[in-house]
DNA sequence: TAATCAACCTACTCGATTAGTAGGAATATA
DNA sequence: TATATTCCTACTAATCGAGTAGGTTGATTA
């Protein structure tokens, strides 16, 4: 089973290409869906996402795109990632909208899936888009 | 999305049970399936995995069920999840049987996840059964 | 104003996976 | 032989992943 899906890998591709080519103009989503191999309507459902969340500025018309609205170093992978994927929880007790669990309070394994989330959201915390930047 | 699904949990579960009941005798799964609240039919199809593979001992027929073959201790969460769960990795690209991507080479996120899935081997690694057991 | 280019929105699809059920066969014990 | 157990295979209903499809709205420019 994988935690993460191309939701979430491509969501993160295309804020690196962004940060990648940014001439302060939007870019447009078929450039950067050419370039990163990735289909463009599939895309044009994720980006709105990002947009909503204030991650990313969009403009539509002729001449529009997206275009980061904060330096690369601003954007922590871990951000990127729960907005366009929900949860990221390893196990589905740990999940956001899970029904309480009975066996809560005597389950031997739950703390160790509550620590292994914690370090997860560490590790994604402490990479930013420009830690994945080409230097 | 979930990196863990309930096969994995529930063999863990299991493993901890038989480990904290174990008499020397075979512990019929009916039993663990009441006491853990799970599916035995759905059990009956999780076991045989760790049975061929030399995880636990196992014996048909009255009297029969499944007993620990080694020290607790010797159990790593590691290789009941992955013997459950299949793989364990945290994005398609990563798994055992991926094809091979063009991107690989260039790809910017690729050596993150390879460190998050390092980060991911250690920690359960690290984690036996006995670490899970009621002290 | 019209053409064009871009994001936006909604619905649909196809296949795989999850979390089981169901029913019987094989095996071992008393 | 009756009983208790694992073993094996097939089936299913619901959800999710990874798109495809087609049209609408908004902005620019010729």
């Amino acid at each position: 089973m994988k935690l993460v899906s191309t939701r979430g890998r491509y969501a993160l591709r295309v804020i690196i290409d962004l940060a990648e080519h940014d001439s302060g103009s939007y870019i447009p989503m078929k450039e950067i869906a050419m370039r990163q191999g990735i289909s463009l309507k599939y895309l044009e459902q994720i980006m709105p996402v990002l947009m909503k969340n204030k991650v990313i500025d969009g403009a539509s018309g002729k001449g529009g795109g997206y275009k980061l609205n904060r330096p690369p170093e601003d954007y922590k992978v871990w951000d990127i990632l729960t907005l366009t994927e929900g949860s990221l929880a390893p196990v589905a007790c740990l999940d956001c909208d899970a029904e309480k669990c009975e066996r809560e309070s005597e389950c031997r394994t739950l703390p160790m899936w509550k620590k292994y989330q914690e370090m997860t959201e560490d590790f994604f915390n402490n990479i930013s888009v420009a830690d994945l930047m080409k230097k």
